[in-house]
This record gives C-alpha cells, sequence and structure tokens, in this order.
DNA sequence: TAAACATTACGATTATTTTCGTAGCTTTTA
DNA sequence: TAAAAGCTACGAAAATAATCGTAATGTTTA
C-alpha cells in the first residue's frame, strides 16, 4: 500500500540522519557520515544506500549538481514531529491527544516547562 | 543486544494486540483473533504466532492451565505509553518533554483536550 | 598523465517483522 | 467411538529495514 508523500513515516535510522540534516542543514554525505561517525560505527555506503532510499521515498531532496549530491529534509522538522506525534497518539492512546499530553508531563517535566505550557494554553485561549 | 525487560519496544502488530488486551483484559488466542478480525482480514494463526513471540519477549503473560491459553499484557497500558512517549522524545525531540508537549499543544484542536490539559496543569501547581 | 583518492550505483547479505500453512494433539459431538 | 472441530507448535515465506563490499566513474595531485 502506497502511503501519501507527506504522512510517510521514517524509519529509526532514516530519522536520525533527518535529525542531523535539520541541525546543519544541506549537506553532503560525507558530512552526515562524519556526524554518524562521532556517536555510531556506521560505515559510509550504508548512510549513502540510506539516504538514497530515503531520496526514493521522498524524505530528502538532493542537489546533483556537483559530483558530491547534496542532501536535505524534504519536509520540516516540526511537521516530521507533527505526524511523529500523530501517529503515536492513534497507535498507542487511543486517538486522545490529551491523554498524550497528560502522561508526558507527568512523566517527567521541570517547573520551567510547565511553565511554558501554561503560557501556550493561555495564548490559544484567546 | 539484547534489551530490558521493562524497555522492550513492541512493533506495530504487537501493540494494537496489546490494546485489545488493555481492553478487554486476559483472552484466548480465539477472542483476540476475534476482535482483531472486525477491522483487519488477519489470520488466526498469524495472531496466535505473535502472541508466542510476545511471550518469548516478555511482553504477554499466559496462563497454561487450559488448552487454550490465556494471554494477559505484562505491562500495564500506562506504563507502556509512558516508555513510548520516552522513546519519541528522544528520537525526535532532542530528549526534550515540553518540546513534545507543546508540539502536541498545537496539532490539537479540540477545545475538550486543552481544558483537560489545563486541569491537570491546576492540579500540579499546588 | 598516471596514480591516488572520492563518490555514486548496485547488488547481496543479514536481521527483524508479519504472515500463514500444515502437522499433531485434545476435545466435542453425532 | 469415529469423525469433526479446536488448539498449539513449528517452520517457512514474504516484506521491510539496515548493513556493507565492490565496481564504475569522476577528480585531484604528484
Amino acid at each position: 500500500m502506497a502511503r501519501d508523500k507527506s504522512t510517510i513515516k521514517p524509519t529509526e535510522a532514516e530519522l536520525s540522519l533527518l535529525n542531523i540534516l535539520w541541525k546543519m542543514g544541506p549537506a553532503t554525505v560525507r558530512q552526515i557520515h562524519e556526524v554518524v561517525s562521532a556517536t555510531q560505527t556506521t560505515g559510509y555506503t550504508t548512510v549513502l544506500k540510506i539516504l538514497q532510499i530515503m531520496h526514493e521515498k521522498s524524505l530528502v531532496i538532493r542537489d546533483e549538481t556537483n559530483r558530491a549530491h547534496v542532501y536535505a529534509a524534504a519536509n520540516s522538522e516540526m511537521h516530521t514531529q507533527s505526524s511523529l506525534i500523530k501517529d503515536l497518539i492513534s497507535k498507542a492512546f487511543g486517538g486522545s491527544t490529551s491523554k498524550l499530553v497528560m502522561r508526558a508531563i507527568d512523566e517527567s517535566t521541570s517547573a520551567e516547562d510547565i511553565n511554558d505550557i501554561r503560557q501556550l494554553l493561555n495564548s490559544l485561549e484567546k
């Protein structure tokens, strides 16, 4: 079953590369691999291959002008976060956003976080 | 790499069976399969097999007293929700709970949800 | 310009998840 | 009690995800 572009869910490996791209902006495979290598022992061609697959899935776009292709996330971090949250809400929280939020809050949150959240609620109230 | 029991992440198919078990309480494969069949076309032995694998992973416990084994979720819905949220926070929100909460609230259009959340915040304030 | 190096493409391998057919018991029922 | 039906166990196949080696080709440099 083919999925709508905007709702494709990245795999774990893909998400970790997206995190790098959101932080760095457009980057070559080598640059991305260097960042990955800092924390994992993953081969260069593995990173390349995952990026190629992500390109097929339209999770990234790439600029082939130069020999070293330049990859960039196709969707914003915000957009992807939203779709991941929606996915989790539907699969583990019976579709209830408030249940997820409540579980998250009583999981662990600093007073500062609570303040941030309250302010957001207040701004929504108007 | 073997994982700690309490942090095993259920797969999608496993999570959908856990949802049924949390709702129904302990149940036989047949009972679970009947519920699954209401929305999916999944064979009986497929459900059986997934439950057997979940048992190996200690995601469910089972009572083998009778011929038809009775399965039950090993962990509470709350516990599992918490670990799924933690997982998502670490993989897509840079470890920040408040970012996830804020993104979730941004998404939610339901006034009811927002009210629920506000009440939770109020109760935390004390 | 020839050797060394960098990069992509491709295919194969391994691991995990999902699916289900079939065999072999046990229980029910005609 | 013999046939039918219900269960579990087992293994294998199909689908997806992750990994990397090697070949082919382009680029740099000695």
